[in-house]
DNA sequence: TGGTTAATTAACCAGGTGGTTATATACACT
DNA sequence: AGTGTATATAACCACCTGGTTAATTAACCA
């Protein structure tokens, strides 16, 4: 498999058990062998997806007693969905349309939230918000 | 590698080559051999890779003589952008937010494209549009 | 008919993937 | 210290993947 960030995250996505994990942690952090319950699998059959995620950045793993409970980690599903802005258009017919308006959202967002910086003078956290689902073509 | 859908999709994807394919394809559809010049690797490898694409219903291949003109099929692109959106509050902030703002696009939309239709009385699409921009949770 | 160009198929190979069972490690409890 | 519980690692296996070179098919051209 190739070592690029994105053909990692492809390759843990391309398996539905590990789809399935990512699903369940949508309603929060568990255990392996609460994540494992559902399937027919082996204990060691799931540690090796769960290692295959982390690796791939998708899930993140605490340490709590004998318990290693995973948390869901967006970011590298983020890099898909950007991915994936250059490609909208050819299966949205309205994408033109949609995209004038989100940058219009935007460009609204941005100075809404300029002024709130200002205003509580907030740190670390940059203005990345609406990148995401807008197309960057 | 599993054989759902989604699974292939992304098996599909998670290779830089087969991506740099993809990119191409967008300026329009092209043959076997242009489609492999910019790659150090033989022409069987490249047929290979489109095959997998292919088979991940994620180009159309037509002919065209002896040459094999292939075109993007954006339809599985689509699923993928679908699954994502379960994830996307995970990774925007605003998400609630901007969910408004599309939903009420989207019955502007529909509006608009009622009344579209019913002037030119056009058959066979459903008004599915912003389907794929929206949340389903 | 024969030659050229475009693409695919066949046969092969190294290395990766997804599963297994058996064993080891880490911590909690008494 | 010893036991139970949670998880990880090791060793192994069948199959898949991504590449190669050589041979084959298919269409055009003269």
């Amino acid at each position: 498999m190739a070592s690029d960030s994105l053909s990692t995250t492809f390759a843990a996505l391309a398996d539905p058990t590990r789809r399935a994990i990512l699903a369940r942690l949508i309603s929060g952090e568990t255990s392996v062998t609460k994540l494992a319950a559902p399937f027919q699998m082996s204990l060691p059959a799931i540690s090796k997806h769960l290692k295959v995620l982390e690796r791939a950045g998708l899930i993140a793993r605490g340490r709590e007693a004998q318990w290693r409970p995973s948390r869901l980690e967006a970011g590298r599903l983020r890099e898909v969905a950007d991915w994936l802005e250059h490609y909208r258009r050819f299966w949205d017919e309205s994408f033109d349309r949609l995209d004038i308006h989100l940058r219009e959202l935007q460009a609204k967002q941005k100075k809404l939230l300029q002024r709130k910086q200002t205003r509580e003078k907030k740190h670390g956290r940059t203005t990345r918000k609406f990148r995401s689902a807008v197309s960057k073509a």
